[in-house]
RNA sequence: GGGCUGGUAGCUCAAUGGUAGAGCAGCGUCCUUUUAAGUCGUUGGUUCUGGGUUCGAAUCCCAGCCAGCCCA
């Protein structure tokens, strides 16, 4: 310690803070946390044990029962009311908040002096009783207390929040400290992917992890990111897709498994692509695609109502009210697109024909270099898919879709396949399992033109063991968090969302004033 | 990649060519049942960055950085 400044005592007095100093918040939090390792106390090196959480300290409260019932808590301090020698302050943990009650006559005179001192965003535990106040708020009479982390910057204002969307993303913990609905969305997002997971365990399905370098990126037409492995020399890429080597499982005779992983795409990002996404994809052997529309309208149900609490949501973007216990539309791709043209014949017509109706449709993108399928196609994502609010399985989309599906039976230029369609997004594709390994060969070498190196051979070799004829699906997680959360942006529902890294600067250091 | 919008105190926002302000937070005071507590006083600015126009720029112009939305 300097010899110019006083020395800070166990009471919790403290060294002057200069005025012109006195707007620097960082520097008076370090100064404060400086006469603290002064007294003795470090409160980084101290603990805790909490007994409740707030939301259960709330619920052990008994009516008549005031100051019996004893609690020992944890968490933020966010709310700081002093009243002189009393104090109401809340303090928030995963739960919730709660409110403390701290009176220099219980708590006694130092570690009231103390607890004065305490800052907005600091983390204390308190030890005390519960009781109700005046207005009716159960809180807890303080008898004690720690201060167990020191905050040393400011939290955003209480009121507002943090509203600027480029800190709300990069520094996700303080959007989860301060704004409520980012922290209630998010945690549902958790709630949901645990629902997937016991939902798909209470019907016997294995959960497995599949790699996510490969040196084939195979499972979806996609662009991969390539990483490198310096001991062996070797490109990689991360995995686009979950769905290759889950079906290797089947062939190893999981005969039902279920993968919840990152997939990266190194494509543009917007309001529903995020590089990094998440996917379930589940294969069920001896099913097939009508299987999966039965699993997947029942998961979508069970995570409703354990997740959500209801079947019914509203979709802001239309307005409309999205019922999930009703019945589900099934309609063919073909009828769609019939019924969106006004042409009965359109799938008898020529490319040309196509090609003068998507512009008259108004479809601006559409070249006279695409594949006829393409042009129809674009009439589908464009026209078609933002408008199916209510849950639709778009059954037969064309073989040239998907390489990975069987062939109809009955119109052999249609997939046994489907789409699910739900708030205007594709939220879940879903396929009768390619098992035939020589018509599997011939749809990816078909597709990959002259490049044999993007065929995943290894995969071709296991169909050739023997793969169970399966129902395969793939579930965007993220886009069903959007449409149950009601967020309007995939970056909403995903706790660091890809940005453009930041000027890389080191946190500006505060010294505290005596050094 | 293109268009539009935004970036001002720690946070939320004002200030439309003429002295950069308010609320919250901070600092100091009063207050032992508050609820965005109240009260009195008070500190705090590289107006995103770099150029330019102008007697004078947060404001107008150019370039750049970052973000959001729309489009691709």
């Amino acid at each position: 310690m300097p010899r110019n400044l006083p020395r800070a005592t166990l009471n919790g007095s403290m060294s002057e803070i200069p005025p012109e100093m006195s707007h620097d918040q960082p520097a008076v939090r370090r100064q404060k946390l400086a006469d603290l390792r002064a007294a003795g106390t470090d409160p980084f090196r101290a603990n805790v044990a909490p007994t409740h959480f707030s939301a259960e300290a709330l619920k052990a409260y008994v009516e008549g029962q005031e100051n019996v019932v004893g609690v020992a808590v944890a968490g933020r301090l966010v709310v700081i009311r002093d009243m002189g020698k009393s104090q109401f302050v809340k303090i928030q943990d995963q739960e919730g908040t709660i409110q403390l009650y701290v009176k220099k006559d219980v708590i006694g005179d130092e570690a009231y002096a103390a607890f004065k001192k305490l800052d907005l965003g600091d983390i204390i535990g308190a030890v005390g009783t519960l009781f109700k106040t005046k207005s009716g708020e159960i809180t807890v009479r303080a008898d004690r207390f720690t201060l167990v982390a020191k905050a040393l910057r400011p939290l955003p204002e209480k009121w507002h929040g943090l509203t600027d969307p480029e800190q709300v993303y990069r520094q996700r913990y303080l959007d989860l400290i301060v704004n409520a609905e980012s922290r209630k969305r998010l945690m549902l997002r958790s709630r949901i992917v645990a629902g997937v997971r016991r939902f798909l365990e209470d019907r016997r399905f294995i959960e497995v992890e599949t790699p996510v370098l490969q040196s084939v990126a195979g499972g979806a037409a996609a662009r991969p990111f390539t990483t490198h492995h310096n001991a062996l020399g070797v490109d990689f890429f991360l995995r686009i897709s979950l769905e290759l080597y889950l079906k290797r499982l089947l062939v190893g005779g999981y005969d039902r498994v279920f993968e919840i992983g990152r997939n990266f795409r190194n494509e543009g990002i917007s309001r529903r692509h995020n590089p990094e996404f998440t996917m379930l994809e589940v294969y069920q052997a001896y099913s097939d695609h009508r299987g999966m529309m039965v699993l997947i309208k029942d998961l979508i149900l069970t995570l409703c109502r354990d997740a959500l609490g209801t079947t019914t949501i509203r979709h802001a973007a239309s307005g409309q009210d999205i019922d999930f216990a009703g019945a589900w539309r099934e309609v063919t791709y073909k009828d769609l697109i019939r019924a969106e043209t006004g042409d009965p014949e359109w799938f008898a017509r020529s490319k040309a024909e196509h090609l003068a109706a998507a512009e008259k449709l108004g479809l601006k993108d559409v070249q006279a270099s695409w594949e006829d399928f393409e042009i129809t196609n674009e009439i589908f994502s464009k026209r078609i898919e933002p408008a199916l609010i209510q849950p639709t399985f778009v059954l037969n989309l064309p073989k040239e879709l998907c390489p990975l599906a069987k062939i109809n039976a009955a119109d052999p230029e249609t997939l046994d396949v489907f789409e699910l369609c739900i708030g205007g997004m594709e939220i879940a594709p879903a396929y009768s399992e390619q098992n035939d390994p020589d018509v599997q060969r011939a749809m990816f070498e078909k597709q990959a033109g002259g490049e044999q190196q993007s065929i995943d051979q290894d995969f071709l070799l296991a169909l050739e063991y023997g793969m169970p004829p399966a129902g395969g699906m793939g579930v965007g997680i993220d886009r069903l968090c959007i449409l149950l959360t009601g967020a309007e942006s995939i970056r909403d529902v995903i706790l660091f969302p890809l940005l453009r890294p930041a000027a890389v600067t080191q946190p500006e250091t505060h010294a505290p004033i005596d050094s």
